[in-house]
Parts: C-alpha cells; sequence; structure tokens
DNA sequence: AAATATTTTTAAGCAAGTCTAAAAAATACT
DNA sequence: AGTATTTTTTAGACTTGCTTAAAAATATTT
C-alpha cells in the first residue's frame, strides 16, 4: 500500500465529484477547472494516479475513479463534513466559515480519529450544508431531493440541502432568513428572468434569482 | 507575508525543542537528528529559513530562531497541546496515541480556529503530558519543576509531566499505575544502577530504573 | 602541534508537483 | 470532406525537499 499525498487526494475527490455531475467520466479539462492548475499538470497526475491504480484511464477519453479511488474519495468527503459539523456544532462557526477548515482537517486519516469524532458528534447524517455523510464503510445515503426551481406554483418543501457552498452563497441566504429546515412555498415564477416568489415558514415573502433557486435542495412535504 | 510549509514548521520546531535544552543554539547534527534526516538536508533548509528570516545563521555556527521563527514555533506548539487535550478529554483517547495525530492537526493554522478549540476545552494550561500550553500571545508558563532523580530520600513530590513523549514509555508508566497527579515519595536510591523506590499515592512500593526516574517531572510538597 | 575524528557544507541528482509553450489528437463547423 | 476550434498530450523547465559522496572546517586526541 504506496502512500498517498494530499495533493493526490483532492485530485480523487474532484474526479469523484464531476463523475457525480457529468456523464460518469471526468474530463481533463473539469479537473483542471475543479483544482484550478493547468491541463498540462492534470495529464500529469492524471498518469500517476493511473499507475496507482486509483483511476481508470485511456488517453483522450477522460478518467474515471477504480473501486479502491472510489474509496479514497468518500472517505475524504466523510472526514470532510463530520469536521463541518464539528466546526459548527462544536466551535461554533457559522456554515460559511467551515469549508475552507474542513478542507485542511480531511487529510488527516487515522480512521480511529475519524470513528471517534463521528460517535462524538452523535452519528450525524447529514452536514450543515445539508449533504449526506458516507458511513465507515463508505456508503452513501442518496437523498431524494428537488431543486427549488423544478417545483411548480404552490408546492411546498422544505430546505434540506444547498448545491453552492461558497461562502457569498451561504451569507447571502442568512440575511435572506434561509436556513436548512426553512419550509419553502412558491407561490409564482416569473418567465421574464426565471426568478421566483415564495413564502418561507408560512410567514415572509421573498423574490428568489434563478441562480439563488437553482442551488438549494428542497424535500416537497 | 511568505508561506511556510509543513515542513518548513517542522524544522522550526525542532530547533525550539533543541535550543531549550541545549546551549541555546541548535547544530546541524542536533537537528538531523531530530528530523531524521540527511545533514546535507539541514543545511539546504537551514539556508531557506535563513532566507526567509526565520532563523539567525552563521556558517558552522548552529541557529537560533529569530523573533519571527519563533512566533511560529510557538504557535505550533499551542495548536499541538491543545490537539491533545481534545483528543485525549472529547474523543477519549489514550495518553499514547495522541502524539502523532496531534502531530498533523497543528499545522492548520487558522487562528480562529485554534482560539476556538481553546474556548471549546476550556483554557487548559497543561496538555496531557504536563506541558504547558502557550497562549494566544504566545507566552508560555515556565513550570518550577524537578526530575525525579533529583529528589533525595524520603522527599515527596507530585508528578506533573514527562520529558519522554513515547507511547512505550506512556504506556509502561500507565502499567506501573503513574499518572499526572500521582504522589511519589522517593524512598532509597540504589547507586549499582541508578534506580529508585519509590511510594506511590502512600501506597504501592515500586522499584523505578534510573531511564524512568530520569524522565518524569514532580512538584515537590 | 600534528594526526585523527567529527561535523558541516558543497555538489550533483532524484521525485513530486507545478508551470508555459508547442505539438498532436479529437471534435465541431460549414 | 476539409477546415477550424477545442481539448489533450508532450517537452522542457522550475521549486521543494530529499539523497549520497566528497570537500572543508572544527574538535579531539596523542
Amino acid at each position: 500500500m504506496e502512500s498517498i499525498s494530499a495533493t493526490e487526494e483532492n485530485y480523487l475527490k474532484a474526479i469523484y465529484k464531476i463523475s457525480e455531475k457529468e456523464s460518469g467520466v471526468a474530463s481533463n479539462k473539469a479537473i483542471s477547472a475543479m483544482m484550478d492548475t493547468s491541463a498540462a499538470s492534470v495529464t500529469d497526475m492524471i498518469r500517476r494516479l493511473a499507475d496507482k491504480n486509483l483511476i481508470h484511464y485511456e488517453k483522450h477519453k477522460g478518467v474515471t475513479l477504480t473501486k479502491q479511488g472510489n474509496k479514497i474519495a468518500t472517505s475524504l468527503i466523510r472526514r470532510h463534513r463530520l469536521w463541518e459539523v464539528f466546526l459548527l456544532e462544536k466551535l461554533h462557526f457559522s456554515w460559511d466559515e467551515i469549508h475552507p477548515i474542513a478542507e485542511e482537517l480531511e487529510h488527516i486519516g487515522a480512521e480511529k480519529l475519524t470513528n471517534r469524532l463521528e460517535e462524538f458528534l452523535g452519528y450525524p447524517k447529514f452536514d450543515p450544508h445539508g449533504d449526506p455523510i458516507p458511513d465507515a464503510d463508505g456508503n452513501i445515503m442518496v437523498r431524494q431531493q428537488a431543486l427549488l426551481s423544478d417545483l411548480v406554483v404552490s408546492e411546498k418543501g422544505v430546505l434540506v440541502g444547498v448545491q453552492e457552498h461558497s461562502a457569498a452563497f451561504l451569507q447571502y441566504l442568512d440575511r435572506l432568513g434561509l436556513n436548512l429546515g426553512t419550509t419553502i412555498e412558491l407561490l409564482e415564477k416569473f418567465e421574464y428572468d426565471e426568478s421566483v416568489s415564495v413564502r418561507l415558514n408560512d410567514k415572509t415573502e421573498q423574490i428568489l434569482s434563478d441562480k439563488v433557486s437553482q442551488n438549494l435542495f428542497v424535500k416537497k412535504s
């Protein structure tokens, strides 16, 4: 078992995230965009990861994770999300501050640490952004969830997650009074700019831009 | 403000620790022994750290930390010791397990994280090995403490710290029934092998080797 | 003080991870 | 199909941190 650097781990995580959304394979372009490095660096790293059997790779065909690579990526995500819960619940950070710190903490690999942390936190199932936390075996719960922008007029839902994780977006949601658990009723859709009008917690009415409504996961109710 | 790598941080910490004990300056030899690298690597790194104004350096003269270098080293030690408290008290690790994990956690630099952690832990003053935790300004409390081997016969003390931090040593202390807070009375010193006979907590009698008694800090009482 | 031993520095080189620039391959366009 | 564009790969080079081997400086011993 050869050792895997933090950089390699980050590439695996990027590939995981891209494969999740896109057609299942991650292109060099998508990886270099997510990692913010040159395409040349990506080609280089792809070769290294393939040598270590962490990804499947054929020239010009994009990459997918091997079972082993998937396991590492899942484990990283598990650690990241557990630390986010810790930072929010125990150290009282706000949800827009936790991501970059968890990004560092996630690279500490001792399994015992992760499992003890999970126990300490009371086996949370979701992180502060509503993302599911993989269990110790790497199983991830799949949420049944819709985007707010997919609701039809007069449908109601509860905010269960966000797709964007940027601090700016999360701070904006705070300002709008939107938190996980908030009940959202879709009142009207405006064709003109794709914005929507909603009622929050059966009280205040609000207009949300397309960009906002396309980044909110709701559970229909 | 240029960025400092985890490796550079570790060198600074090593220099700090060596300077603490030795005559105030750290030799290449001592550093290479502590970092477990070649003397050539040390010379290399010394040059880099001097370029960044983190150490004072003259060829063949050994090195000392600059104010800036000292600040970084102290900060590392602060983080290390706080995380050790967390691991022991919150995640219920034993004192022989925490060092290597804290060794990784200490490199996460966000000050807010450190300060929140400190608050969460209730502003502890010592880590689980009895070492003082520097405050947010880098001030370290200086313990007045003697080595058990320095006591004279029939003197009493309380175990307040250990000099060795190896898992093997700490596990051995557990086996001997020695913990921080244990009262130790020196009953007899054996010239032959420098071992000592002691009474613990006014109850059990025990023989401790020179190696053990030279690694225990006690507060005379 | 001279000889020997130890410590430190220099020199040359390797691996990881990055870059830019240019070539090659794949895809898209008309 | 043939050209143009985009994507990917190759080539060459830089930095960090490490190595071994040899040279220089310092310390120790006789």
